[in-house]
DNA sequence: CGCGTCCTTGAACCGCGTCAAGCCAGGTGG
DNA sequence: CCACCTGGCTTGACGCGGTTCAAGGACGCG
């Protein structure tokens, strides 16, 4: 874990860059609460007390709950400028465990300097909140797709997902490299049922398997796998 | 649709009289927005645009999402000190449509006015930060419920879900009758599973079926049918 | 080149959704 | 106050989709 502070971390999507006056960031400067997380590190223990937030700078992570049978659910993805871990009240615990997908800049702000942060930088609080409701509408959404869907929608709409968060590369491969299990652990299923719906749609000309990386080749026509799509969702 | 005005609601869980200076309040008691819904209505209209958002006085309400096909799933319910609808940017639409399950109280507050409440109010904006906050944690592990529980589980969630948002009379029958389509709803299974786990759940003696009323006779079994339940949930 | 991890495929089982038919509660009108 | 009627509730039978179990193959790292 490699820690640098505020002034050199220059990422555009800085949470307390953005919305706090320069007094603030040198506060949160001196602090030096950045931090680099390796692929496949813990970012937040499910279960450990909530002592602040975290602000992804710079990475790609996965939100995921554990429970006590350990069969993992993938809840949500973050990437730069999003944030982990939920403002609690009182002495708290996290509910959900973040692991770092790749290499990842994390910035974070325990519970007092926040608290200093919000009550007086008014377009930080401004920020955090509209954060939190775009979050909100989006994971309404996926309640009833993941509560109605079948596996063959829920499938696709994981791709749709992972390629909205982190995006492909050139060759219209998906940039980060998700295990059979890690998609089923989104879309609520199991690795088999995966493998058997991603050779479907091979065959159906939608995506391609390379070694193990997957290629988007009809965008449109995964998104037309979900018949039920929600006229309201955006989609990018 | 009765309107009062700000002054006359006395409610407790008024956010803007919670939140803002005496002068806000007057600024919003003279638009009058404060209305009443019987129940039943319609509060919010899935595809209507965003005027503003709506804060829940006093009334018990469901949120739902319709799609294409019509199959409803209830997304989350919303009682005093709720939100409905959330802050969207530029000309956004409602993704869910929000029905009152009893006469129940709302406050409309318009985009505009609501935008003059967030820049004048930083408590008020922290409040609903706070708010947005809580409920994402909350639909985050619902999120898990619904993607691996079986049909059983899914409906013992369903009922502790109604305990804990509408509670029960002193009877321990659930104050808001909720229709076996209703519960199906929630759960994400249909109508016939309901029945067929009440009557279940009754040979257990965890609930009791009183005409179309059910009373909770064992709470802590009914808890008990989620077998993986997250040990860092919270419940009522 | 060898080993471990991940991927793939097949087969069997079963939970749950669907359809169909009958029942009951509670509201309405005579 | 009773009889009817309608919308919601209940039950059974059936079949499909998806999970589970098991075994073999392939990729990629050291």
């Amino acid at each position: 874990m490699n820690k640098i502070s505020c002034k050199e971390c220059k990422t555009k999507n800085c949470f307390i860059q953005q919305f706090c006056s320069s007094d603030w960031i040198d506060v949160v400067d001196q602090k030096k609460y950045y931090t680099v997380y390796k692929q496949g590190q813990n970012i937040i223990h499910e279960g450990a007390p909530v002592l602040g937030i975290y602000f992804v700078q710079d990475g790609k992570v996965k939100v995921l709950s554990n429970g006590i049978t350990g069969r993992q659910q993938i809840v949500r993805f973050a990437n730069n400028g999003h944030i982990l871990g939920h403002k609690g009240i009182g002495n708290d615990i996290y509910p959900i465990s973040a692991v770092a997908m790749e290499d990842s800049q994390i910035c974070f702000v325990e519970n007092n300097t926040l608290h200093d942060l919000f009550m007086n930088n008014p377009q930080f609080t401004y920020g955090v909140m509209m954060f939190y409701s775009r979050e909100l509408r989006k994971i309404e959404e996926r309640i009833k797709n993941i509560a109605q869907m079948n596996i063959r929608e829920k499938i696709a709409e994981t791709l749709l997902l992972i390629n909205e968060n982190f995006g492909v590369n050139a060759n219209n491969e998906l940039n980060v490299h998700f295990t059979r299990e890690d998609i089923a652990a989104v879309a609520g299923t199991t690795s088999e049922q995966v493998v058997r719906q991603f050779t479907d749609f091979e065959e159906e000309g939608l995506i391609a398997k390379k070694g193990r990386k997957i290629e988007i080749i009809n965008l449109d026509k995964l998104k037309k796998v979900i018949k039920d799509l929600n006229p309201h969702t955006i989609r990018a």
